[in-house]
RNA sequence: GGAGGGGUACCCAAGUGGCCAACGGGGGCAGACUGUAAAUCUGCUGGCUUGACGCCUUCGGUGGUUCGAAUCCACCCCCCUCCA
């Protein structure tokens, strides 16, 4: 914190999109020194990804600038389930599960912050203290034409999907969250910034000094057009295996790239501009090293390094995995399908007919073509299956 | 409470007595190409059966009519719109 305000100012303003107000950040800044960091956490879904680390990133800044990270944790906004979708009521967390997922959940985020330095509140302590009286209180301090200024409810409501009341009260509860820490500064992705806008009029209305708004771009998934997330299937799990991991960061399109070396990697403009003249020469080195800087960040350098040769080996060279799943089989050997559905490869008979006829099924270089075709175990022999499944087939011991 | 519209596979969406395991699109998988990128082309996309034939399960739920139903009838559940 020896940093002047300037220079702290760049640093909190790096990769950020929205810091709202600034003018009042400053004031803060200048009047109290350190700050109450408020970041708002779901734990029905444990699995942390790339997108969010953008966001625990930033929260290291800030708290290696001396500033006081709460994290909560939503536990009671989960135990009601949250009904946002269309159709599928999300299950009602329970108590317990809400325990279990949290400690997978920090053992997570602690990849990434000092876990000396946070704070972890669940948002149960005191919303589950409100009376209906507190409630309808707070509920007014917001009007139902203000909700739906909110896009998403703006959307539903045009095309008339609906929206409950108590979805309405997600907002109102979220913002009474900043109300009971105090926050000074609330961080989340751009898709927040409705609702901390909340936080903001509702910490007015109850005479707490407003939040600042910080909020973080969000990361495109694998697919390269939405936003990183489990239920879209494009994400990349910080705790992936780094083989898995360098896997799919190869896969994102080019375009991503460069936004992938900014927001997870925190290269500055200059760096950028660099790979950027990299990436036309060669993309998929440049890529690659995205992706072991990426594995090292999770991981380590020599995993990192690992996962990069063997990804070469598998997708460049064309050759065998190192570690790949083992078959045992009788001696007079066993037909393909049924060793393609017992080891588990494929997920039914129908599926190993489909691959087979659609000739994604090799040993070495030849197609196998016929489904009841006796494979007989021979030393070192891996049935490929499609691009990036392999069987080892070795004989069951007598 | 009244009137009308709707609930179909992972998602969107056609189908209104047999030709429907169900058009089309998205997504996914596989093949060609390749940098596990993009773009493009092709095939597949409920399960079981050697191909075909066939069989089983699926069209909100439960019963019924019929040789035969996603399609018709009854009751029920859920969603949307308008009126009260």
């Amino acid at each position: 914190m020896s940093l002047g305000i300037e220079e702290e100012l760049r640093v909190i303003k790096f990769n950020t999109v929205d810091l709202l107000p600034e003018e009042e950040l400053l004031e803060k800044l200048r009047r109290k020194g350190s700050l109450i960091i408020k970041y708002g956490a779901d734990p029905s879904r444990p699995d942390l990804h790339l997108g969010h680390y953008v966001c625990l990133k930033k929260l290291k800044d800030l708290q290696d600038l001396g500033h006081h990270v709460i994290f909560i944790v939503g536990d009671f906004t989960a135990m009601i389930g949250d009904p946002s979708g269309r159709s599928k009521t999300r299950p009602r967390l329970t108590p317990e599960e809400v325990k279990q997922n949290s400690k997978t959940y920090f053992d997570q985020v602690f990849k990434v912050l000092d876990a000396t330095k946070t704070e972890i509140r669940y948002n149960s302590e005191w919303l589950s203290k409100l009376t209906p009286y507190d409630v309808i209180e707070l509920s007014a301090t917001y009007t139902i034409s203000r909700m739906l200024e909110r896009d998403d409810f703006k959307e539903r409501f045009k095309r008339n999907i609906p929206i409950s009341i108590h979805e309405f009260l997600y907002p109102l509860f979220q913002a009474y969250d900043s109300v009971a820490i105090k926050a000074d500064i609330e961080v989340g992705g751009t898709d927040q910034k409705f609702n901390f806008q909340v936080g903001r009029e509702v910490q007015k209305t109850y005479g707490i000094e407003p939040q600042v708004i910080l909020t973080v771009p969000l990361l495109e998934g694998t697919d390269g057009k939405l936003k990183m997330s489990k239920s879209y299937d494009n994400y990349i799990g910080i705790t992936e295996a780094p083989h898995m991991m360098f896997g799919k960061v190869m896969s994102i399109p080019d375009e991503l790239v460069l936004k992938y070396y900014r927001l997870v990697l925190y290269y500055d403009d200059v760096t950028i501009k660099e790979i950027e003249r990299k990436m036309k020469e060669n993309p998929r080195e440049c890529k690659a090293d995205l992706a072991e800087k990426i594995v090292e960040i999770f991981w380590d350098k020599s995993a990192a390094k690992r996962a990069r040769e063997e990804f070469d080996r598998v997708f460049k060279f064309r050759d065998i995995p190192e570690a790949i799943p083992e078959f045992r089989i009788p001696k007079e050997g066993m037909a393909l399908i049924d060793i393609l559905v017992n080891s588990g490869i494929v997920q039914s008979r129908s599926e190993a007919r489909r691959l087979i006829a659609q000739r994604a099924v090799k040993v070495g270089d030849q197609v196998l073509e016929k489904e009841f075709e006796k494979i007989a175990p021979e030393d070192n022999m891996v049935i490929k299956v499609g691009k990036r499944k392999f069987l080892k087939v070795i004989q069951q011991s007598e």
